[in-house]
DNA sequence: TAATTACCTAGCAAAATAATATGTTTTTCC
DNA sequence: GGAAAAACATATTATTTTGCTAGGTAATTA
């Protein structure tokens, strides 16, 4: 009754990316502002933002003054990269992962085919939407309601 | 690192439609068959019928030269609607299925209509797809490789 | 040199998944 | 009428994954 594509952890990304994007003229961006305006957990943003650093979405400045900022403008970023950052991987089903070893069943496999072809439509949306996108839809301009 | 949409059950209940299809002429087919044709452990079968005949996609016959049959033509069964039974949902994030209480940040959401986007499409994909077409795709005949 | 920030490793409780085990009821065939 | 065969039902369990928390180290600046 749970199953779900994007977890909590790639949800929070996409909204840690938003943030940053939305006050990126303001510098460096530290991760205790966007804990506070997402109210976001500061050490689970940590374990986020790790990812994103190494997927080089993002890039940390260490000291006083420091934090992280958008490697890139926010067009040039799309949610599919950022999400595969966190989830590792988007597949729908198991046997679609990287991981998986090819199934024995490959070769008269009735579902595969079915199973390629939600791969593709999934990828192909997370792919076609950026961070710059988000910026413009729904919703005020910060973290409280006028 | 393995967050999926689909689970083994859903996936299951697939290869299982598919493969009553494929013997709905031979009248109605036992779960022994199935499991020994798609390699299932019988009683894990059982719990994923179970679901599908909930939901009006099998029905049941009970005693000696009974089993399962299709309540309808495999042109008519899509897949969205046999992965719902099972999945219960097929919601890529947990805020848009049905039991989540609605988010208060819902108003000032710059993600909500990535999701629901995101929800569109996969809801098409599925829909937009029936166990005849699965049938006709892939592989040979039966459960064995010439 | 002290404060501040990112960076790193480990661990853990709760939930979900993927089954298995053990029956009960219904129906048909002999 | 009894035995066999099938669906139907409920409970339990090991494993994996999620969603965090804790506690520390290293770099940078005022």
């Amino acid at each position: 009754m749970r199953t779900v594509l994007i977890s909590t952890k790639g949800r929070y990304a996409l909204r840690i990316l938003v943030d940053m994007a939305e006050h990126q003229s303001e510098g460096y961006i530290t991760l205790q502002e966007v804990a506070r305006r997402q109210d976001i957990s500061e050490k689970y943003l940590e374990s986020i933002v790790r990812e994103l650093v190494k997927g080089g979405v993002v890039a940390g400045q260490r000291g006083k003054g420091g934090g992280y900022r958008l490697c890139r403008a926010p067009e040039q970023i799309s949610v599919g990269e950022i999400l595969r950052c966190t989830e590792g991987s988007l597949a729908p089903v198991a046997c679609l992962t990287e991981g998986a070893g090819p199934c024995e069943r490959t070769a008269r496999c009735r579902t595969l085919t079915f199973w390629q072809g939600l791969d593709e439509v999934i990828r192909k949306y997370v792919d076609g939407c950026t961070v710059a996108d988000m910026m413009q839809s729904g919703g005020d301009g910060d973290d409280y309601i006028i």
